[in-house]
RNA sequence: GUGGCUGUAGCUCAGCUGGUAGAGCCCUGGAUUGUGAUUCCAGUUGUCGUGGGUUCGAGCCCCAUCAGCCACCCCA
């Protein structure tokens, strides 16, 4: 006997068993019905987009452009192609190409996969899974607060607790490019204090350098310039109204001039929701407004703002908090002896036409096995045919989940029994 | 990409300074012949992540490699 070769999954794709779909199901259901009460409508892109259109929206020189994207040539055509790394630019690429906005404002959303060439942690894979919510020609910063309190109803439903909302606002592209210089110039004044990642940060992400872990940058960075002193009028106002807007809802949050976000298209409100429950990996959800990329990838000037949630992050949390579902079936159907094992077969059907979920017990055994089995499923009843049912044309339901006597009956009245 | 820790049954793990593998859970069967989840009895489960090396002998020591966890970085 030679044992063949066995393979193993490439690092960072995983399996999702079914042991853990039902909670799966319970956070895309959740998730698809409140993106649906806001009036948010899915949209579905292929996985597989130009490698030219991330370089041109998340920006050139971000990690996720530079080192993490699956990208590789068409051997047939040449084709310059990426497993999407994001969600955002597909969904604007296909509002341009499609004229969606054509009729007025448009509210989307989408789930799926998505790919980074990332080192792998728990919470963090290589392909995963996030929910992303975009809206389209919505100027107002209602739309951002709309977003953020979608997301706290989200959180709600799904039993999550304690997630921090971080807000801020980064402006606009020339404002950040001004503040921009403010820091460098700044950082420049105080070089014998950098490090030396700071330094290599200098030029290439300046606004990095604010997060310093290193206790001896600290105080120079708490006294550097702050971004929000750099906004215009139409920035600070925006920022203003939306801080308001979610007073109002009774949503808290916290300022946080340090929130800056690694892909390039976004501007004024960006917000992260946080947790301390999963280590490194805090964030939930992020987004904000990217106003400028709809015009940037080929469209009329269209202002924007969305969000994307990682889905293994939130399946984590959930299970921290103790969330459980389950898909068990309504009936595990026991039958014992030739005739029954003939009759259970039509006997699940009709069942199942009455819209009961029905396990068939299949491969004989004893009574005893069978209800263990039975048991297992996680079945509320176990409906039992064996030769004295056979010949009385009846059934007997015995309920597994809690006490209570077995019962016999005419199998048109099971439906009536069990939905009681 | 960098650093630290880990890898033994389906799962959680034990395995002494090297002497050809164990527990619990799970699973299968049984405890007067039609009844589960409790109890009792019996039984099955392994290329000790993979490939080399040292040794009379390696789960244990050495090297490489793969995978996982944690942190940096970055992000969801």
């Amino acid at each position: 006997m030679s044992q063949q070769k066995q393979f193993q999954s490439i690092k960072g794709f995983y399996d999702i068993l079914p042991e853990e779909t039902p909670l799966w199901f319970k956070l895309e259901d959740i998730a698809r019905k409140v993106l649906s009460q806001y009036g948010y409508n899915n949209i579905r892109m292929p996985l597989v987009e130009p490698t030219e259109l991330f370089v041109r929206s998340v920006g050139e020189h971000t990690d996720i452009v530079e080192k993490e994207m699956y990208a590789w040539e068409d051997k047939l055509n040449g084709d310059k192609l990426v497993l999407r790394p994001e969600g955002t630019a597909g969904c604007v690429r296909a509002v341009v190409e499609q004229n969606l906005t054509y009729n007025g404002p448009q509210r989307l959303w989408y789930i799926g996969p998505m790919f980074r060439h990332e080192n792998v942690q728990k919470g963090r894979q290589r392909q995963f899974h996030q929910v992303g919510c975009e809206a389209f020609g919505f100027d107002g910063p209602d739309v951002d607060a709309e977003q953020i309190v979608l997301l706290a109803r989200l959180w709600r439903e799904l039993g999550i607790t304690d997630v921090e909302l971080q807000i801020n606002s980064i402006g606009d592209a020339d404002e950040r490019a001004v503040y921009r210089q403010t820091l460098i110039a700044y950082f420049e004044e105080h070089a014998d204090l950098l490090d030396e990642d700071a330094k290599r940060r200098l030029q290439s992400n300046p606004l990095r350098i604010l997060d310093t872990k290193n206790p001896r940058m600290q105080a120079m960075c708490e006294a550097a310039p702050k971004l929000m002193d750099c906004l215009g009028d139409a920035s600070k106002t925006h920022f203003a109204k939306l801080c308001q807007l979610l007073t109002d809802a009774g949503i808290a949050y916290v300022v946080n001039h340090r929130l800056v976000r690694g892909l390039d298209y976004y501007n004024r409100t960006v917000f992260e929701w946080v947790t301390t429950k999963l280590g490194a990996q805090g964030t939930i959800a992020g987004g904000g407004r990217y106003d400028t990329l709809v015009e940037k990838l080929g469209g009329k000037p269209t202002t924007a703002c969305g969000f994307a949630i990682g889905l293994e992050r939130v399946f984590l949390l959930m299970q921290e908090y103790g969330v459980t579902a389950n898909d068990s079936p309504d009936i595990y159907l026991v039958n014992v002896g030739e005739q029954a094992e003939v009759k259970a077969f039509n006997i699940a059907e009709a069942l199942r036409n009455d819209g009961l979920s029905v396990v068939l017990h299949t491969g004989g055994g004893s009574f005893k096995s069978q209800m263990k089995k039975a048991d297992r499923s996680g079945a509320r009843y176990a409906a039992i045919l064996g030769d004295d049912e056979v010949a009385s044309g009846e059934i007997s339901l015995k309920p597994l989940l809690e006490q209570g006597d077995q019962q016999r009956c005419q199998l048109d009245a099971v439906v009536g029994k069990i939905k009681d």
